[in-house]
DNA sequence: GATCCCAGTTAACATAGGTCAAGTGGCGCG
DNA sequence: CGCGCCACTTGACCTATGTTAACTGGGATC
């Protein structure tokens, strides 16, 4: 059950930097859990008595209505989910899950609000986790609001060539379905955005994509290299 | 120039429970300005040198993509702005601007950032406030996506009968063109959205709304007490 | 009291994206 | 090797919301 966090954790943002001691505590009341497969890790609503932390896999944060349902977050390993909700002692406002295999830690949460009374560091790291996820969520709500399907396609894709370095092609890293749904449209109109896309030079191979003209792709998202790109 | 911030904000939760010294060193870092009507406070795009805090009037947040505008927040007074960015040292996301008169508070943001050095407390609030920024942004999102343009209004009148604390009557904070842009509608789209609503008994004159059935309003809009209505 | 102005409303029409239904093609399994 | 499954695509049609434009009514100004 205790898990040696210290050793475990370089590649957390969360943990960079803060005292052995505090990742000892911690770590005494953590849990690894395996996946092999789509797995609910949280349901909105919930009051949870863990933060999680991704180590393998993938994660998708998604939310529901009676008629329908859409993803608010993908996340990879290095990333904390429902920091906020622990911090606040709050229900969860999205589900998570696994996509696939996938190993998380859990963190004791009544633990780690301790930990932020003593070790000023956490309480940072924690700080400016809350920022960039705020900053993001900021990011996703002027998405949504200002661009049309077509143009949170392309800002998508080069964000994904920035993450992966490479101008002129990424790898979807989900299911096209998922990333229409984080896109916020249903996944017939990602084939037609997509399709849209090939007049800008952008063509479809599977989950390779093809960016002829980078360019022009940023032109036609209105991409603002200050506020679409700043990286935090 | 300076302000006595220790005698003057009470009423900011930001400040809550800080200590009288470290007020003090911000204070003697910070401005009071009253603009007298409409006022950009900041652009998107900057990069700030203070931290912004209300204490009289309204401020809207909001983002603009070359074909249109749109309102992220809508803040009231002992709310602060671009606390993110301020944290962060990154550029602001959104911008900012008075509605009529006001009266805010600019704390500089390199003494801000090195009070989170030195009082615990004053980072915890940051913290808090973070978290809570970031799960408001989190249920805009979710309504853009899940909810149409009807239930948003629904969802959001019953906000405001939550907080004026008043079920069967509410007054609207600020224009309908603005509550329009909030909602993520045109204004035309907003008079229809209360036309809608007429047939669960919601009637408008002027700036004021009644609600013949709050539960039926509720119904209509999916709302859900836990994820919209718990207050962090 | 007449006039103007401007927020808001209403109506007619346009369009992005949703819905439904019918393909298509890659891949695992028998 | 063939079959079926499942993700994805395509096409036809529908609907919510945007767009344009005309109208209304309250408040300020003269």
């Amino acid at each position: 059950m205790p898990i040696d966090l210290a050793s475990d954790v370089r590649d957390v943002r969360l943990f960079h930097g803060v005292e052995r001691d505090t990742l000892l505590r911690l770590g005494a009341k953590s849990e690894r859990e395996e996946t092999f497969a789509e797995a609910m890790i949280v349901a909105e609503g919930d009051l949870l008595d863990h933060l999680h932390i991704i180590r393998q896999g993938r994660i998708e944060l998604f939310a529901c209505s009676p008629r329908s349902r859409t993803t608010i977050a993908l996340l990879k390993p290095g990333d904390c989910f429902i920091l906020a909700a622990v911090v606040h002692r709050a229900v969860a406002l999205m589900s998570a899950r696994t996509l696939g295999q996938s190993t998380l830690l859990h963190v004791h949460a009544g633990v780690f609000r301790s930990a932020l009374q003593s070790d000023r560091r956490l309480l940072l790291n924690v700080s400016m986790e809350l920022g960039s996820g705020f900053r993001g969520m900021v990011r996703n709500l002027r998405d949504q609001k200002l661009r049309s399907a077509d143009q949170r396609l392309a800002a998508y894709l080069l964000r994904l060539s920035l993450e992966q370095d490479n101008e002129y092609e990424v790898v979807l890293p989900v299911r096209k379905q998922l990333i229409a749904s984080y896109l916020g449209i249903r996944s017939e109109s990602l084939s037609r955005a997509f399709h849209d896309l090939r007049a800008i030079g952008v063509s479809v191979k599977a989950e390779r994509v093809r960016i002829s003209d980078p360019a022009a792709l940023a032109q036609s998202a209105n991409v603002d290299q200050i506020i679409d790109n700043s990286t935090t």
